[in-house]
DNA sequence: AGATAAAATGATAGCGCAACCATTTTGACT
DNA sequence: AGTCAAAATGGTTGCGCTATCATTTTATCT
């Protein structure tokens, strides 16, 4: 086995310079055509591929940003990654991806590790960080986005929406609708849902009428089945009272959904069903679930966008960028 | 801004020389229990992370494996990352990871751009790599795993199962059922998908008495809304013949089952609807829907440990590992 | 043609770490 | 206490690349 070819011997065999090669990799134009030309050859002849920890050691950048999400399996937070990814292909960035499973301790250390690739960039989700983690990350000196929702201190740049707000919201929209006997179905129980059960108990507070709810959670994480469980359990709290259930995501709904079925409940007429991130399941069960769609593909985009724009200048703290939610009403409400 | 903290600046703080402080961090046993507790306090107070960069190329080892999945937004390789990352935590290694989205191209690009950072292990999806990208990998000298699918002639080591036999099977199933006028609906048509199909034609040649097959198929991506269009198009094909259906995915088996609703049409008496990855919400969908489940989280496990036990031994071409599928029989048929 | 600027190319040094080998310290034994 | 091996620690060097500056070539003008 030859050892890997490197910059000098791609340069014996084009017959220029090692830095000439390096300049024809990085920086073409500064290159004439012609020795470009006999580079570039000469690089695909050996199969030539560039030395990253070399190249970075020695420029100092990197060419990764890290991110962090909470979970791999949450189909949520796949589409901002999605948006992640679209949006380095751009900018000729490679991305190392962490999953903390929703727990600060294991973000801390995903964190130190992931800063030891030198990122010129850092995608967090939410906002309860450790405070070891923030250190490090304030001492890295690179621009940081916070993903999801949205904070009162972030740490450098946020961008997300109001979990509380919407809660608020679809929580005003059963009551409107006339329900009034509301449960909430909750899983994992991460910031952001509680955030969502937090405006489920305002709505209902500030409500002018009398009215009653039923809080069931669980911090097992979300699933369809589980969805079908917690229907159960709050049916069961309520003596089959409830008339309303605002589910913390769309599996539950969906999950909710197909156990009213089997409980012989009719949706929404014995009991409206609405959920939170707009599956696309979700638009076309029978009947389709009202839920909260929020712009995730977008959301990942931006925050690159952001980290992008945040190169190098030292003051990158512009307020938290508000990106919206939108109750999308469907015939189970 | 005071610039990052080096081994150095460790290394004064501990009051210790620079390569006691890289011991600390790579070697801990060998350094005694006095200056590794002063190591690591210093470590900790100047919040001190070791250079990836630097550390790689010292000492050719950069801690990382590549992989690549043809789409981030399907589920199913969702599985098979969580696998590899679950693995990838025991053997303190990170991944990058990139989507090439179908496209042998977007591979080539992606697997030189990841070569680039000297992954210690790389794992592919699927066997339809270009030629210069098979070259470019097996000149890396790392070990490989494709993914997947089985095949006869793998860059390296293989693991996965036959998508082609999967197809027969679930196939052989409807007709065993009784079903006669089979639909097979495809979406995306990448080659596993061309697999079943092949499957499926290949059991109803072999099949001993006459049947009828209708073959709807799309590049488009899948989805579950999809899944409904294709429906619509066998019916329409088959002038309302068609009496049972083989989706090449879950999404498109839910999308059908949706529809076959809307159409007023039974199943699985009007007509039978099986999948392909057994969702979550295959089972729990009314009626649930028959489908072929796979050990993609273990897939995903054993190619990471293929990989490990594969470093350093030159010779790793055992034969491709068949990791199985299962026909899940549910109501739908 | 000669003068000057601009573009292209090259030589050298050093990024931060760990491999390698040298040296010192410690412990175990007679 | 003295000997020796083993463990612990340190010094030097080089990994492969690019930043920086120096030099050469080319283009542009009078």
């Amino acid at each position: 086995m030859n050892k890997k070819p490197n910059l000098k011997d791609v340069a014996k065999v084009a017959g220029v310079s090692a830095i000439t090669v390096s300049r024809v990799l990085s920086n073409p134009d500064k290159v004439s055509e012609k020795l470009r030309a006999k580079v570039e050859q000469a690089v695909h002849e050996i199969g030539y591929i560039r030395n990253h920890a070399a190249s970075a050691l020695a420029s100092r950048r990197s060419g990764v940003i890290a991110v962090i999400i909470p979970s791999l399996s949450n189909i949520v937070f796949n589409d901002v990654l999605q948006g992640i990814y679209s949006a380095v292909k751009q900018h000729h960035l490679q991305v190392v991806l962490g999953d903390c499973h929703y727990s600060p301790l294991e973000e801390e250390k995903l964190i130190a590790t992931l800063l030891s690739q030198s990122p010129e960039g850092f995608i967090l989700t939410g906002t309860d960080q450790t405070d070891y983690a923030r250190k490090l990350l304030k001492q890295s000196g690179i621009p940081i986005v916070q993903l999801m929702e949205l904070s009162d201190s972030p740490i450098d740049m946020n961008i997300g929406f109001s979990h509380f707000n919407a809660g608020v919201d679809i929580t005003n929209h059963l009551l409107q609708k006339g329900y009034r006997k509301l449960g909430f179905l909750g899983a994992r129980m991460d910031t952001r849902t509680q955030q969502r059960l937090a405006g489920f108990k305002k709505a209902i507070a500030d409500f002018h009428q009398p009215c009653q709810s039923y809080v069931v959670t669980t911090t097992q994480s979300s699933s369809i089945r589980l969805g079908g469980q917690l229907l159960q359990a709050v049916m069961a709290e309520s003596q089959g009272q409830c008339d309303a259930v605002f589910c913390c995501n769309d599996d539950l709904a969906l999950g909710a959904l197909f156990e009213s079925k089997r409980m012989n409940l009719k949706v929404p007429s014995d009991i409206a069903i609405c959920g939170f991130n707009d599956l696309e399941a979700s638009a076309l069960v029978e009947p389709a679930i009202t839920s909260v769609a929020s712009p995730r593909f977008e959301m990942g985009q931006q925050a690159v966008e952001l980290l992008m724009s945040a190169q190098g200048q030292d003051k990158h703290h512009r307020s938290p960028i508000d990106i919206g939610y939108r109750i999308v009403e469907r015939a189970s409400t």
